[in-house]
DNA sequence: CATGGGATTGACT
DNA sequence: GTCAATCCCATGC
């Protein structure tokens, strides 16, 4: 179990969304693990990255292997993980997680979360959608850049535990470049934001 | 400087 | 199924 290099993001990004699936976000003492990825790309235009250069997508064409954190829908934060060579704009949005260290901390901070939840959230509501997940860690805008390789939220790989197959489909929520399948999960996870029609499946390579 | 649109979620009809 | 909450920042005047 060991952090991601910079060299496994400099890569094209649908490859790093697909191997991410399986692996380990860490932070503030509580973890989980990927079961839900999405890959964005400066040529397509649901990628933040598509209209260029700005403060806003400045962390996007920065170094590969940086948090890009921004707010969604005036509310939540979401995680995404900065890939491709430095000056091209790409990354992985993190969609889920499977919760599995610091589970009390992570309902507690979703309990009393804005919207606050009329129940305890279940261990399958914890994490179970980008909002959710930067909201049970306790990720913020201010980890924006941050070097996921050595810094405060951290990405690790889990070689003991590569899921079986992963689907893939299109990706949710955006309005734009609808049909691209760029959306993986582990089918039959409980902990994915939302069942959906998968468009393929994955056998990885025993490799 | 004013406006408008989201890579969402939870509550409610 | 519908809807509001709420804020960063791109765009246009």
């Amino acid at each position: 179990m060991t952090a991601l290099l910079p060299d496994f993001y400099a890569r094209d990004v649908l490859d790093v969304a697909r191997e991410l699936i399986g692996c380990c976000v860490e932070f503030n003492g509580a973890a989980g693990i990927i079961v839900e990825t999405e890959a964005y790309h400066e040529r397509e235009p649901a990628c933040h990255a598509y209209i260029g250069l700005t403060p806003r997508t400045r962390t996007l064409f920065g170094p590969p292997g940086r948090a890009y954190v921004y707010r969604s829908y005036g509310i939540h934060a979401l995680l995404n993980a900065v890939c491709e060579p430095t000056g091209v704009g790409a990354a992985v949005l993190i969609r889920a997680l499977e919760p599995e260290v610091g589970l009390e901390a992570m309902r507690e901070r979703r309990w009393r979360s804005r919207g606050m939840p009329k129940r305890r959230p279940s261990d399958s509501e914890l994490c179970s959608g980008p909002g959710k997940l930067t909201e049970a860690l306790g990720i913020g805008l201010e980890l924006n850049g941050t070097d996921l390789s050595a810094g405060a939220v951290r990405i690790l790989s889990m070689a003991e535990r590569r899921p079986s197959s992963i689907l893939s489909g299109p990706r949710v929520g955006i309005t734009k470049a609808v049909n691209l399948p760029w959306r993986f999960w582990i089918g039959d996870n409980p902990y994915v934001s939302r069942p959906r029609t998968a468009t393929a499946a994955i056998v990885p390579s025993s490799s």
